[in-house]
DNA sequence: ACCTGAACACCGTTCAAGT
DNA sequence: ACCTGAACACCGTTCAAGT
């Protein structure tokens, strides 16, 4: 955990001189890591201060004096959450097997506890901080592929957008169904099915095959698809640079 | 926002041959109405029972007899809001030009109501219902592609788990600021700094030329590629067949 | 400095009672 | 059938008081 300050193992050392008299006293890092194994134990709504409290062993207000309130708790936890992780960074490989590598760890990072993962991404600071963890090797990969600044900036922000698209979907149904599938469309009457033509193929398609929905595939597939769109406008900025070359000869 | 009957305009047409008591009789649509305007006016941290209750004129337990609780509520909520809408299904243009059509509209629908974006998002049965609306003409657009159903399957979730992280980043950082700008970087030390050098020097040469973060130019920029990725899967599959086709002859 | 008890203004929901 | 009042078991947070 250890969100503030690095290097100080848990409440275990007690200070210099000074031993605790009750044992264990209250800190901030001890409120964040109860918090979050309630979080992860029981959901997001299973935490009340006056829970944590009491997982604590200690009255509800003494919590306040090291945290503001129960939203600076959240967004403390959202904020240890990604400053913790130091994911290994990808620089060895082409660039766009490094942009893969870089999704992969990112989804990872965001994956790391579902409970909090609507929190996580509702939090645009926490996001910032999370994103800045993994994004060097991706615009190093942008660089390399040759992109603009802005084209590059954009290509990172789709690829992050992606990334959390595809979290939330996991965490959001997490049997692994297909948004759309058989069960969706069956239970639409005849009139709305006839409005789908094509979807109702594709999904009896997908069915006759027995095609089974795969949280690992469809990511790869994204990859795919992000990687491939990257390329393209790398192309097309590679026909920009000749284009100008050939207007300046 | 008739969610169950449709044709019924509002609460101020009495029944046949009964007219109210007093006035307004309570309904499940008249609940789900006053419910969706007081989380656009003021959050959905301000949607109560009891507030609801007043807003209505009602003791708050009167509700219960039109919805079983306030989970179900908040979901009769975001059930609406996807099934109210009907967008305009895009049918002309290119397989590239509907899709990207497609994921307007898609956009358009998910921020219709931005307090609800993130139990909309959360509810993987709204969204389905969501998607449903605009899928027809995505996975039309990708079978004249030529994808497999498999592979236009995959296509189609990417394209809503982009949106669903775009509008998540819109609603949560509704100023527009780039997620990881000048702003961060600055914000970190030189030690920092020095690990990051790609990014500094793209933000730098952004913020030279005065480039300001644009939701609408990013959203377009991220459509830019997933069409071209899309046509890059759907290349790989003319050169499939074509394989087949050397191999067969 | 750090913790606490009592209190305030809220919650969602159950249940038995009204009409 | 539809609505209600009182009650229960919770909330987050303020404030004055303890050590």
């Amino acid at each position: 955990m250890n969100v503030r300050r690095v290097g100080q193992t848990g409440g275990s050392r007690r200070r210099a001189g000074r031993p605790g008299p009750g044992r264990k006293t209250l800190s901030r890092d001890r409120i964040l890591e109860a918090a979050l194994r309630l979080v992860d134990a029981e959901g997001i709504d299973a935490l009340s201060m006056r829970r944590l409290a009491a997982d604590l062993g200690v009255n509800p207000m003494s919590i306040y004096h090291h945290v503001s309130g129960k939203d600076a708790l959240i967004a403390g936890l959202v904020e240890a959450v990604f400053s913790e992780a130091r994911p290994p960074t990808p620089d060895e490989g082409t660039w766009q097997e490094r942009v893969r590598q870089s999704a992969r760890v990112y989804r990872r990072l965001v994956r790391a506890h579902p409970n909090l993962v609507l929190a996580l991404l509702a939090d645009a600071a926490a996001v910032s901080v999370g994103i800045i963890q993994i994004a060097e090797p991706v615009y190093a990969a942008l660089d390399d592929a040759g992109l603009s600044p802005l084209i590059a900036a954009h290509a990172a922000d789709t690829v992050a957008d992606f990334v959390h698209g595809f979290v939330l979907g996991e965490v959001a149904n997490p049997s692994g169904q297909w948004d759309i599938g058989p069960e969706l469309l069956s239970r639409t009457d005849g009139h709305q099915a006839a409005r789908v033509p094509t979807m109702r193929r594709i999904f009896e398609s997908l069915a006759e095959q027995g095609a089974q929905y795969d949280y690992e595939a469809a990511f790869e597939a994204g990859l795919d698809i992000l990687v491939r769109g990257i390329e393209g406008l790398a192309a097309d900025a590679r026909a920009g640079d000749a284009d100008r070359s050939d207007l300046a000869s």
